[in-house]
DNA sequence: GGTCCGATAGGCT
DNA sequence: GCCTATCGGACCG
C-alpha cells in the first residue's frame, strides 16, 4: 500500500499516541456539495490497539476484537472511522498505525478556518465561534461529516488532512487523562489526551462517570 | 461561571 | 437489558 504523500506516511508508521500530537494544529477539511469547511484542530485523543495487539486499550472501540461496526479501525492507516453515539452523535477518527491493531486518533475539537458561514447553519446552536466545533460531535456537525464518510480516505477529496509544519513545542502541548472513559482505560493510568495549551476551544474536562453512583 | 439532567438509537453481553 | 469516546437547555450563583 503506497502511501499517497508525507503525512500518510508518517500516520502509517506510528501509533496513535504519536502521531495525536502531531494531529494539533493540522487542518482538516470537507468540501461538500453545499461548500468547503475546514478546521485546525486543537483536542485529540489516541487510542491503542485490541486486546491481542502490542499495545492493547480497554478504551478503544477495538479493545474486544473487530465487529461489523469498529472494522474500519483494523484496517489502515489514513481513513476515517466515523460512529453513531449517544443515539444521535456522530464522532471521527483516524486510523493510525499498522493494519490490524486497531488504532486511531479521536478528534475533540478544532477552529474553523474557512467555511464559517456553513459551519454556523449548520451548528444554530453555537452561540460564538468558538462553540463551533468545540467537542467531538459538534466537531464533525460543523463539518458535515456523518456516518456516510465512515471508512473514507481522509488524503482524497472530499476530505482531506494536512500536517502542521511543525508539532507544537512542549510548552503549547498539553495532555490528560481521556474524556468519558470510564472504567479500564479511563483516568491518568492513560493520559492521552493531547490539546493545545490555553486554546478556547477545547472542551471542558468532565471526569467519567462512575459506573454506579456513589451511595450517600 | 458552574452543575444537573433528559434525549435518543444502536452495539454488545 | 444495560451501556455509551455527547449535547443543549434549565437552573443556580
Amino acid at each position: 500500500m503506497d502511501p499517497v504523500n508525507a503525512d500518510h506516511e508518517f500516520l502509517l508508521h506510528h501509533s496513535a499516541v504519536e502521531a495525536a500530537p502531531r494531529l494539533l494544529g493540522a487542518i482538516l477539511r470537507h468540501e461538500s456539495p453545499d461548500g468547503p469547511v475546514a478546521v485546525r484542530l486543537t483536542e485529540v485523543e489516541a487510542y491503542l490497539g485490541a486486546h491481542d495487539s502490542p499495545n492493547p486499550d480497554p478504551g478503544s472501540h477495538g479493545y474486544k476484537g473487530r465487529t461489523e461496526r469498529n472494522a474500519v479501525m483494523f484496517g489502515p492507516a489514513g481513513y476515517m472511522y466515523v460512529y453513531f453515539t449517544y443515539g444521535m452523535h456522530f464522532c471521527a477518527n483516524i486510523v493510525c498505525g499498522t493494519a490490524g491493531t486497531s488504532t486511531g486518533v479521536l478528534m475533540r475539537a478544532g477552529e474553523i478556518v474557512e467555511g464559517k458561514d456553513l459551519a454556523y447553519t449548520r451548528r444554530p446552536a453555537a452561540k460564538n465561534e468558538q462553540e463551533l466545533a468545540k467537542g467531538p460531535a459538534r466537531l464533525t456537525q460543523a463539518l458535515g461529516i456523518d456516518r456516510q464518510h465512515n471508512g473514507i480516505e481522509v488524503f482524497r477529496s472530499p476530505v482531506t488532512l494536512q500536517l502542521a509544519d511543525h508539532p507544537p513545542s512542549p510548552q503549547h502541548l498539553s495532555t490528560g487523562p481521556r474524556v468519558g472513559v470510564s472504567g479500564p482505560g479511563g483516568g491518568h493510568e492513560y493520559p492521552w489526551r493531547f490539546w493545545l495549551s490555553g486554546n478556547k476551544t477545547v472542551s471542558v474536562y468532565r471526569a467519567a462517570k462512575p459506573r454506579q453512583p456513589p451511595v450517600v
